[in-house]
RNA sequence: GGAGAGGUGGCUGAGUGGUUGAAAGCGCACGCCUGGAGAGCGUGAGUACCCCAAAAGGGUAUCGGGGGUUCGAAUCCCCCCCUCUCCGCCA
């Protein structure tokens, strides 16, 4: 969440950032302000209500202890309205907090300075390419011709056992998910440093909350109930990424600065509602309920916080460029902006088959937006108490990735190459029909 | 799922209604001491919020979380969460 200090102080400098995401969302500083200097207000009067009931209180305990009984009683009756009063404006300021709270939750995150202004993903730039869309003497075939022809999925027994949404890789499919699962984790936690985790796939709502899924996109998410009691529902949730969880893994914490940067990577499952999203129901891997995705992570102090960001788009790079994929990298606009993101970049991998870019890997700095949910902070070097930068990026997401494979080293027979970097986790040079 | 034990500051651990924000020990930071280190001695130190232009200073809350009793709760009552042990079940 944003800084309420920065509101109070600069209301004018918060509104502007809000509007250019153009949501609306500068109409509720206002809001948030009354509330604020309400709270604040009534705060001070309980504080010094509270400081005289201490007060007093100690001294019907000095009273007592020299046996002046009648005393401390008639100390005890003028105390007594007090304690109603102070009972009276607790309940008053809980309610400005809650209210408060609810307001600056639901506030999105303010866009980095660097963010171009923009309305939606048409006016994303394109900040850099890689390679160039493979040619082909023939007519490429979809990801889906290709899975079929040589046995990769069967999105049909998918479909039988839980509905449109899911895959069921087979054969040498799993297989090559599998490598490709193996190929990023070892790349990253090998030569980029990152420390590999294997985390839960289920999370508490605070955890969503933490990251800034929650309230705002609740619907979006798969609630898991422990037998049939409805009551259960809402205690955990399917992670719709690693970042739900890995993010969160510090919460409430207070860290050394000699402990940053972290860094993690997981491979984990997602799994997402994709309510009201076009397309769910389209043939193939593009659009799934549950998909395998290699997620990093990074907590760094805020000094370091666009350095790590950069360096995470290129870690999500090399694995496109590894595999030899033609992809361009997008610079989301304001409008494009993802709710808890301060700055984005997309990767949007070519699928032939497709004749379109498929958006792999979103790196994001969320900068302190999300340590402030979470209540996540460190030590400086000063000794203050500060919340550092956390970062996330795809490294990268599967299915997309295996569905741009697939359709880049399409052969004119039907077989599909398998490129050099992945051999060593595939174990075959090529998938033949 | 059943039975029991327990959750106190960075850690260990005292504390069952009244100067207890919390003994003691360990650890930590700084200073003295030392050629240097250690030992020893001394000093300091939780977190969040509020008041104050700021600093200084003052205040409130916080002993797993929430609620209650009371003038006053780490301490009493209720609910919840978590950890550990044993049993059951189970991959």
């Amino acid at each position: 969440m944003l800084d309420i200090k920065l509101i109070r102080e600069a209301p004018d400098f918060v509104r502007q950032r809000l509007a250019t995401r153009g949501g609306g969302d500068e109409a509720l500083v206002d809001e948030l302000l009354a509330l604020d200097e309400r709270r604040r207000k009534l705060l001070a009067e309980v504080e010094s209500l509270k400081a005289q009931r201490n007060r007093v209180s100690k001294e019907i305990g000095r009273l007592l202890a020299e046996q002046k009984t009648a005393e401390a009683e008639a100390r005890k009756q003028e105390t007594r309205a007090l304690g109603d009063r102070i009972a009276e404006l607790d309940r008053a300021v809980a309610e400005v907090d809650s209210a408060r709270d609810a307001l600056l939750l639901r506030m999105p995150n303010l866009p980095h300075a660097s963010v171009p202004m923009g309305r939606s993903s048409a006016d994303n730039p394109v900040v850099r390419t890689f390679g160039d869309r493979p040619t082909f003497g023939f007519a490429p075939r979809t990801h889906v011709e290709l899975c079929e022809r040589l046995g990769l999925v069967d999105f049909a027994r998918a479909a039988k056992v839980s509905g449109s949404g899911f895959a069921l890789y087979t054969g040498r499919g799993a297989r090559l998910e599998r490598a490709l699962i193996q190929f990023m984790l070892e790349l990253h936690t090998r030569e980029h440093g990152y420390t590999e985790v294997w985390p839960p796939l289920m999370v508490g709502p605070a955890c969503l909350e933490g990251v800034g899924q929650f309230p705002k996109f609740k619907d979006q998410y798969y609630g898991v109930a422990e037998g049939d009691d409805p009551a259960q529902l809402g205690k955990l949730y399917l992670i719709p990424t690693a970042e739900t969880v890995v993010a969160n893994l510090h919460r409430e914490e207070i860290l050394r600065e000699s402990d940053l940067p972290l860094r993690y990577c997981a491979y984990t499952p997602c799994f997402r509602g994709e309510a009201g999203a076009a397309g769910v129901g389209t043939r193939g891997l593009i659009r799934m309920h549950q998909f395998d995705k290699v997620e990093l992570i990074q907590i760094v102090a805020p000094e370091r916080g666009y350095e790590a960001h950069e360096e995470m788009v290129r870690h999500a790079e090399r694995v496109l460029q590894a595999l030899g994929l033609h992809y361009r990298v997008v610079l989301l606009c304001t409008g494009d902006l993802g709710f808890a993101s301060a700055k984005t970049y997309d990767l949007e991998v070519w699928a032939p088959g497709q004749g379109a870019y498929l958006e792999v890997s979103s790196v994001s700095n969320c900068e302190d937006f999300q340590a402030r949910r979470m209540r996540l902070r460190y030590k400086d070097a000063q000794g203050q108490n500060r919340h550092p930068h956390v970062l996330n990026g795809s490294g990268t997401a599967l299915a997309r990735l295996f569905v741009a494979l697939v359709e880049t080293y399409q052969q004119a027979d039907g077989s599909v190459r398998i490129p050099a970097a992945l051999q060593p986790f595939f174990q075959e040079e090529q998938i033949v029909p």
